[in-house]
DNA sequence: GGAAAAATCCCCCTAAAGAGGGATTGACCA
DNA sequence: TGGTCAATCCCTCTTTAGGGGGATTTTTCC
C-alpha cells in the first residue's frame, strides 16, 4: 500500500506533536517531516519531496501564504494544505488563490485530517466541515478583481504610502502612467478612493 | 520516583493529542487522562484524582473558567494550569482569581510546559505571558499607537471610503475637525498618507 | 499575422488631502 | 487650581487624487 508522504509546518510545537499523534493514526499516510517555519519546510521538502504539505497559515516571518506561493512555484505537483484557528478565516481566499487543495481548522478530528488528505489527494478541494464561510467571506472570493503585473506592483507601491510622481520615478515612467493604473485599480475594485483601496487589497492579501 | 498525575481538557483534538506527546516526553509526568470538555474532565477527575488539570479556557458550553470554579470547590488540592491562544489573553485574570496557579499559551514548547507544572506543583504561579509573542506581534503591540475615541471613529469612517467633508456631515461636526484628527492620525501612526494609513489599521485590526 | 490585452502617455478640471500654522472649550485629575 | 488631554474649530497654501476624456505602442496569444 502506498503511504502518502506528508510534512507539516506550524510554530507552535503543540500543533506539530499533535498532527503528528493524529497522523499516525491515519495508515495510508507517513509523515516525512515536522517544520517549526518556511525556513524548515522548504528544506525538508527538497530532502523528502512529500506529496501533502499541511502548513499554518499565521506564521510569524513567512507565512503559509508566502510559503505556499513558493512551493507552488518550484513544486507544484506538491499538495497543500491550509491550517489556521477559527480566529484567521480571512485568509483562506488568499490560500486558495495560491493553490491550496484544502483548508483545515486547528479543531479539527482525525477524521477530517483524513478526508482533507483524501480529497486534496485526487485533486479536489477540502473545505473544513464547520467551516461556513460567511456571506461578505464569500463575497471577497468572488469579487476580488483580477491585477495586471503592472497593476499589482503599482498597487503595493500606493500602500507602501509613494505618490504617484515618486511612483513614476521608481519605475521609470511618466505620472500619467502611474495615474492611469491607479485609476484602473479604483474600477476594478469598485471603490473611490485609496482608502477603500487599499483596505480591500490588504484584506485580499495583495499587499 | 514520584510521577505527577496529570489531565488535560481541550475542545481541539489536536491539543489534547499535542499535549499528550509532549507531556509524554516529560519524566515526571504521568498523563491519566484527556478530556473534550468540563464534563468528562470532572468524570476523569473523581476516577484518578490527578494533581494538576491542564485545561483550556475557551471550550463550549462550560468554560475552563467555569470549570476551573468547580474542581476548586470540590478538590482544591488540585493544581490548575490555564491555557489559551494569544488571542484570549483577557481571561487570565479571571483564571487567576479562580485559584489557576499558571497560564500556559498554546504555542508553548516542551520546556515551558515542563517548568509550568514543576512551578505550579510547588505552589507557586507560572506565567508564559511574555514570552513568546511572535515578533510581529510585539512589534504590533508597541508600534500600535493608542488613538481616543473619536480617533476610531474617524480612521473607521476614513476606510470606509469615505472623505473628510462627508465624515463630518456623519458626525455633524466641522470638516476642520475632521481633518484636525485625520491629521493627528497620521501622525500617530508616522505615515504620511491615506494608504499608509489604512494599510496599517487593517493590520493592527482597527477597522 | 491579426486581434486582444496590457502598458504607455497626454490633457483638463475639480475635489480632496497634506503640511503648516494656531485657538478655544471642557473634562479629568493630581 | 493648574496642568494635561481630548475635542472642537479656523486659516493658508501646495500637492495629490479622482473623474472625465482620448491616443499610441508593445506584448501576448490563438
Amino acid at each position: 500500500m502506498y503511504k502518502l508522504k506528508v510534512l507539516v509546518v506550524d510554530d507552535h510545537p503543540m500543533v506539530l506533536e499533535g498532527m503528528q499523534a493524529m497522523l499516525s493514526q491515519i495508515d495510508f499516510v507517513l509523515v516525512t517531516g515536522l517544520a517549526r517555519n518556511a525556513y524548515e519546510a522548504m528544506e525538508l521538502l527538497k530532502a523528502d519531496m512529500p506529496d501533502v504539505v499541511i502548513t499554518d497559515i499565521n506564521m510569524p516571518e513567512i507565512s503559509g501564504i508566502e510559503l505556499a506561493t513558493k512551493i507552488k512555484k518550484e513544486y507544484p505537483v506538491i499538495k497543500i494544505i491550509a491550517m489556521s484557528t477559527f480566529n484567521e478565516r480571512s485568509y483562506i481566499s488568499q490560500m486558495i488563490a495560491q493553490g491550496a487543495s484544502g483548508y483545515l481548522l486547528k479543531s479539527a478530528s482525525k477524521e477530517e485530517i483524513e478526508e482533507a488528505l483524501q480529497t486534496a489527494s485526487s485533486n479536489k478541494l477540502y473545505m473544513s466541515l464547520s467551516l461556513e464561510l460567511s456571506r461578505k467571506e464569500q463575497q471577497d472570493i468572488t469579487n476580488r478583481p483580477t491585477l495586471t503585473s503592472r497593476e499589482k506592483e503599482i498597487l503595493i507601491l500606493i500602500a507602501e504610502g509613494y505618490t504617484n510622481p515618486q511612483i513614476a520615478e521608481q519605475l521609470f515612467v511618466s505620472p500619467y502612467t502611474v495615474d492611469s493604473h491607479r485609476k484602473n485599480l479604483l474600477t476594478k475594485f469598485a471603490v473611490n478612493n485609496t482608502a477603500g483601496l487599499i483596505k480591500l487589497a490588504v484584506k485580499y492579501g495583495m499587499v
